[in-house]
DNA sequence: TTCCGTTATGTTAACGATAACACGCCCTGT
DNA sequence: ACAGGGCGTGTTATCGTTAACATAACGGAA
């Protein structure tokens, strides 16, 4: 009883048009006749015809897909990422191919690898560092490379991003105007999380401009960072530099675990000790104290990106480079 | 200079081969001798070929994609099921095409409609309602159905969940058993969280049973809920309901608003007022007080969605359902 | 030695859609 | 009245891979 699918076939048959007409039914803008067309589309109604996208993708040559990797999906930043690109691709009839790679960019060649398989019309990725056979990969892809999150110094393609280090400054600026100069950074260098590590780089570049000790450095463990982890952070970072009056973090999820962790030993938050996080989640504008940070503009980012992938579309362009400056947002663990 | 990419074609030509013996040499169990495969692999790689599995799909009739709706992104359970999904399925070589609903059923059947065409394997829902249509398409898409995250009364396939109704009503017994009486809910019933709706249905129910007063109940808006809702609904469950001893969210994220806004209020929690959540986020382990929850096991329900749609390409069985408990967990802000 | 089974490889046709081209038909302008 | 131009529809061939079947080469058992 289980006969096979009906196909476009099954459908001109029943309708008693050409299969081509069916193609064009399906189409929005193709040449059929409104009454041709309800026909049609009734008539696969009736018979429960599914349009089979991998045929028509194969002769067709185009996928309709665009493949996205993100290094975690739990993240409210490339959550908002992937929201902007599917909003600004789905009125073109781009569907989204979309995985996360866990920050670790062996997982993230693997999954270019499978990704280009599917021959997508474009490819989204985040950051501008990769294993060095992804690299190639998405150099000879021959479709648009479009690196996110990041400001690399090689682009592969297109970049729509921000440069971490610039914006972790523009916080150490906030600090050091207030007269703060025991500053200290909570965050990892590892080698995954380049965009942490970026960051730390900038705080490090910041303090050395100014002249203050750069030292302050307490490794929070491989991302993503979790707010326990920001905890346990926090209380080495008060074992080890017990001096420090403010904190940078490399996220707004494990600065509000040391916001925590203050709270559990009675350390007053701002008074005793500051603390600034990255990102602009919402627990930081809910907490008690709300904390300060920085908007990379998540949002926008993806986008940005959607808009140029259609752009390019239209007519191809040279590598583009679209920056999107972030915006420090001061709040009360800060003043 | 642009030509056209290699295809098998080219790669057997240059190799010295048929067609169909590259194609065996990309299979991992097809009988080539290593010999001509390493050849092969090499001389593939040499002219950047790239295999295409839209033309691989459509004559093999088999996608090797799983589909997978899920309500939002940015929501550490949902995410920690998708990651469950892809770990589970990853060795058998499925690749997961992801998309989010944004809680609304109407997207859901748009989504369920492109990704149907696609021809997944199978197909992984969250929750048990749909809209008429979309169930329709579920029931004749011919793969194997999967409804998480609920135990619907009617399912489509197969159900890996857990009733949400049930899981507060422990949470309410665990606040009766320590003489609370006076108790509040705060979560929308909004028709497009239906497992929202159902969490305030067991709420409800439960208090019945206790022959205690259901009837405080305050809308935090539409989904997704907000820790700044919870906070909002916080601040209107103090006005309209003074009395209430304590209070269960719809999830750990308004609990947190629920439970920063007393901070802000300087009202005791716990002492003047006990707070419970929903789904075991990281905040809720991490803020103080600890926030009681209840842990619905995403990633298991994703590992074990995996599990059981693995089994099913071996041997097709009538539907399941696999009952995933809940767990209460107990913290600080319910002591 | 003969025969059969295994292994490695080749040949043919098809998966289901649509690009490209062809062709009537009707309407408009002169 | 007739040329010219859309518009709606049909025909043919093809996208790149692989299922199914065919075949060559070889080794070991009888």
């Amino acid at each position: 009883m289980t006969r096979k699918p009906p196909t476009m076939a099954d459908v001109a048959k029943a309708a008693g048009v050409s299969p081509m007409t069916v193609s064009r039914a399906f189409k929005r803008d193709a040449s059929v006749s409104e009454a041709t067309r309800s026909v049609i589309l009734q008539t696969a109604e009736t018979l429960g015809y599914v349009f089979d996208a991998t045929a028509s993708n194969l002769r067709s040559q185009r996928s309709d897909f665009v493949a996205v990797t993100v290094p975690s999906l739990n993240n409210a930043n490339f959550a908002e990422t992937v929201r902007g690109l599917t909003e600004g691709l789905r009125p073109a009839g781009l569907q989204i191919l979309l995985g996360y790679t866990d920050y670790d960019m062996d997982e993230e060649e693997r999954l270019i690898d499978q990704f280009l398989r599917r021959r997508p019309e474009a490819i989204v990725v985040t950051g501008g560092r990769h294993t060095p056979r992804a690299r190639r990969l998405l150099e000879h892809a021959g479709i648009a490379v479009m690196e996110t999150w990041d400001l690399p110094d090689a682009p592969i393609g297109h970049v729509i991003g921000f440069s971490n280090a610039e914006a972790v400054r523009s916080m150490v600026d906030h600090f050091v105007a207030r007269g703060l100069t025991r500053l200290a950074f909570i965050g990892g260098d590892a080698a995954r999380d380049t965009r942490g590590t970026d960051r730390r780089r900038g705080f490090i570049a910041a303090l050395e401009t100014y002249g203050l000790d750069p030292t302050r450095l307490v490794d929070a463990g491989t991302p993503p960072i979790s707010m326990a982890e920001g905890a346990a952070a926090m209380a080495l970072l008060l074992q080890r530099f017990p001096e420090t009056q403010a904190v940078i973090c490399v996220s707004d999820l494990s600065a509000f675990g040391a916001l925590t962790e203050c709270q559990r030993r009675g350390i007053a938050v701002p008074g005793a000790m500051e603390i600034a996080g990255f990102g602009n989640y919402d627990v930081a504008s809910v907490c008690v104290p709300a904390l300060s940070t920085i908007d990379p503009h998540p949002r926008r980012i993806g986008a940005e990106t959607a808009r140029l992938i259609l752009s390019l579309r239209e007519m191809p362009s040279p590598p583009q480079t679209i920056s999107i400056a972030p915006t420090l947002i001061l709040r009360g663990s800060t003043s």
